[in-house]
DNA sequence: ATCTAATTCATGTCGCGACATGTATGTCGC
DNA sequence: GCGACATACATGTCGCGACATGAATTAGAT
């Protein structure tokens, strides 16, 4: 087998693994990682527009995160209110239960991070971040997580 | 954002763009890229029961690619008969059009292992391979790869 | 003011991906 | 042989993930 399609099948059984254990995680809480993703940005950058969560979410970089959001608010976490100025627009904020929520999910991650952290060491990891960097530049997945960064950079200023 | 955070985001975006980018090149030939591997997989090992292919599977690890399977046989690529020894078993064999859709998908995916290769060029893949190979290994998906590399050892022999 | 184009969002469809359940068929202890 | 158990597969359900379409609203040109 090719090494390039090892590494193929490799980030994609990564994926899952990731995603498998973190399914069982947030379950908890009775969340999924899809929604636990769109749960943290609300909480993170405030009130913001579908479009504008859109453009954060390196899940679902579709040109609709309505149905994610639809779920979060029938779960009582989010809500979803139109905009005065445009009323194309939607603005996405968290409720009370939705910032515990979002609170715990941090945590669970940070778990999770945490132990990615111990499997990660002794490996040159800022090396293979900046390979999908690389890989993931101009892919609509990758600028979402580049407007991620780039939101949080303004946040601290 | 963690180290740990952003890559497991960079990983999800790196997935999604690869099996975007394999999607376009696999529409050509009217497959998506689960039945693309189950129909190489059919191909290489022969004719296969169910469970033999799910073993080998790094999408859809899940206890039946039944489904899957399905489509490939609507489609006209998959034979699927009923084993002779054991009833409950299926014996799933390529087609005369099932053998040149595989082939045509084994030259797209080597089409996207040379573009992977350029992108890598300078990069130790053989480190990120290992970790990746270290943290997947006892999953699901790691299993199935760990399946079909043990194999394609086989075969060699 | 009006007509056209662009923006924002909702919704329909299809194919996964994960889980649970059901139904045959085979295996083993006795 | 017979009954309990295990195996192989099919199927139902839910939540994505990607794409296309359509409706409401706003912006911009004339």
């Amino acid at each position: 087998m090719r090494t390039a399609e090892q590494l193929r099948y490799l980030i994609l059984a990564a994926q899952r693994e990731g995603n498998r254990q973190l399914t069982v995680l947030l379950s908890e809480i009775g969340v999924t990682p899809a929604q636990s993703e769109a749960l943290r940005i609300i909480g993170d950058h405030g009130p913001l527009a579908l479009r504008e969560l859109g453009d954060m979410l390196v899940c679902d970089t579709g040109t609709s995160p309505s149905r994610i959001v639809d779920r979060l608010v029938a779960a009582g976490l989010v809500q979803r209110t139109t905009s005065e100025h445009d009323r194309r627009q939607v603005r996405l904020t968290l409720t009370g239960p939705g910032r515990d929520t979002a609170r715990r999910v941090a945590e669970i991650e940070n778990q999770l991070y945490d132990l990615l952290d111990q499997a990660s060491a002794g490996t040159d990891i800022d090396a293979f971040i900046g390979f999908l960097h690389g890989f993931t530049r101009q892919s609509p997945a990758g600028l979402a997580l580049a407007n991620r960064l780039a939101a949080e950079k303004r946040q601290k200023d």
